[in-house]
DNA sequence: TATGAATGAGAGTTCATTCAT
DNA sequence: TATGAATGAACTCTCATTCAT
């Protein structure tokens, strides 16, 4: 038994205790053996916790990867909203990159389970779980939407949602083209192959300057 | 036993005739369950082979799923550089972006395995069956740049691979986040939800035309 | 579910009894079939117990047998020991073989598991398993092996393992050649081959008698 | 194709020179990985065959293997034969049993085949197949049982085949006993089992000559 | 005679989930 | 609420043997 949460969790603050300890080390597992290779024992025992405990909390593996990402999330929203805010009214393209980008700096893990998200994590999981999360989602989407139609005066109403998608799926996209195994990281040593090997940050960052740069002068008459 | 084969792949044709029945079961099943809920032993019975057999052609179940990629991608390919070369020097945006899209209409498979290539596919394959896909890949992204900087002609050299890449990751990122699981497509029905119904073709096409857009702004001084 | 053991082991004493279960079943089959041709699903089976449940108990087959052996070795092992309490010091050799033969009777299960020990249990083991193993093997061999010492006075310190080990070697050697398969026995009903037919009690007690007879000779100037 | 072997054995000669190839490519492996992690289709490569082609000299593996240890046994008894033609008559106890030793010396395949015969090789063999190779094993311990009854005076008539299966039966035994696993190997590095520490050799050069002093003795009146 | 593709049962093992305690 | 024993389907993969060619 883990100590630090004491033994039964009864009062509601005891079980958020319990919740974020599973969470942790869900995270923790997860940044050092990926999702497939986790298993909920190694969860329940890296949280103290006996397996079937777990299952008190989470229904399934996939929703507890769900509330992982949807924290994960929350926080890169308020960090993106907050960056955006302190940004000037139409601001350089350039700055406005890198706002965004600099709310990605250290945040792997919130990548990585951007692109298991609609590949795994909303599998497995019930109808519930998935409204609350895409609600969830949908709020923090409209903040920030709105945030980008005030920061790029040339962004139509309505339009700051799509962009805000726009940039997720590059989010996505550079992500899983970046994230590689180590046999093909080891494969792109070969010389050959240099045009085939990728940054995440940089590729990202032009590709976020391009499109920014594209809706400005096709919003433009 | 399937009689369309015969009895006996001996010589190298009915070997490839083997080959391509597995490949065909193993994308039917794809469409129809998904990567993860498809077995080895699932492919072998529909492509009327005994389970052991499956492992004579393919030694892991990424191996098979990389060889369907490698197949599919190539074909696209094919398409992309066959729609490029019917394009007139210097374009208008929309028709290189037409030209692109067409190139994915009715690829729906090749789309979902693109997303799954980095994920998995890649794992549990040995480095020399990753090395020639991947110099395979590069082969085809190289005609493929060198005709988009044909087209394109504010693109300068060495870019097209580049842009072929950024293709790529909307491809990717979009087609993540429109392939989504029956659970979320429920979901998705709530009338609250509409800003986050996401159209594959729509979204992407609007984003290659920003894109493009953009790279002809950024290049021009 | 098996009614006997109660629907879930967990008291240290239940759980015995469910190691206890799969050794019995284990045992049961070995002698039905034979090491070989005895699979853990089997065992699960005659146990009433599901296939994974086994591997909670014993993590491969090995060492499953492995403790069956343990088990009847130490039960052998016991009956040596008071068999040659029960001596006066300094017997009949022929007291101190039937002694010895005594011990073996109906004991064909333990016979055939010692042949199989250096073969195939002390593979596919820990390291920790075997070195228990060989501790608790030892521990018995000094007992007995003092007690050899004890009867035999002509057996001088240290030589009663020894002498241990070669009854081991003996009941190893005559055990393999006479536990044969129907094959064999069928074709040993042949008359020519008559020489070739060898009784287990038979031939051990007579080389036994030799044995000790021989010893009793070299020890004495 | 073995070139060596020509295309196809039409002859008596040729189909004997595959036999032969086969034995000893099975015998090489066999001395690099055991029986059990010796696979047909490693035989065949090893011998340049086709997997299928195996089976046409031998119709299983145990046949191929119970071949092997009937090639193996008449080299050793007609080696042991040998060296007791060249003893005198009643000779040291001593000197019978150093050439029966003399006789071990680079035998450690057939040691090990001895060992594996009765457990394994005599199953899945057909009646024939394991009837000869038991007549061949008569006729050989006829000629040597009667050799150790001239040598050995005071072995009365009949009693040579069954002192030979004695010494059979310790071969077995202590070559069981001293044939360990690796994991076995290391464990036994340990200290405190030094007892358990066994010397082929030794110990069957040691338990032989009891055994023969012990039935000179039990002989004489 | 020779081939090697095909078989398919079965191996050991894992693991998300359930549920008696 | 917490436990962890139990489940059992599913997994990948092996291999002696068969048999169409």
């Amino acid at each position: 038994m883990n100590k630090m949460l004491g033994k039964r969790a009864v009062s509601a603050h005891q079980k958020n205790l319990r919740r974020e300890a599973l969470l942790t080390a869900a995270r923790e597992l997860f940044v050092e053996a990926g999702f497939f290779d986790v298993s909920m024992a190694m969860i329940a025992k890296r949280a103290a916790m006996a397996k079937g405990t777990v299952y008190l909390y989470y229904k399934t593996k996939e929703e507890l990867f769900l509330e992982l990402s949807r924290r994960d999330l929350e926080i890169w929203f308020e960090d993106l909203i907050s960056k955006l805010q302190n940004l000037p009214e139409n601001p350089e393209t350039h700055a406005f990159v890198k706002a965004v980008m600099a709310t990605l700096e250290g945040r792997q893990t919130a990548i990585r389970l951007l692109s298991l998200l609609h590949l795994v994590l909303e599998q497995n999981v019930s109808r519930e779980e998935v409204l609350n999360f895409k609600l969830d989602l949908l709020n923090h989407s409209e903040i920030a939407g709105a945030e980008i139609e005030r920061v790029l005066p040339f962004v139509h109403q309505g339009q700051g949602v799509e962009i805000l998608a726009a940039i997720h799926c590059q989010i996505i996209g550079w992500g899983q083209m970046t994230d590689i195994s180590p046999v093909v990281n080891e494969v792109l040593e070969d010389k050959r192959l240099s045009p085939l090997r990728i940054d995440f940050a940089a590729s990202l960052q032009t590709s976020l300057l391009c499109m920014v740069e594209g809706i400005k002068k096709l919003s433009s008459p």
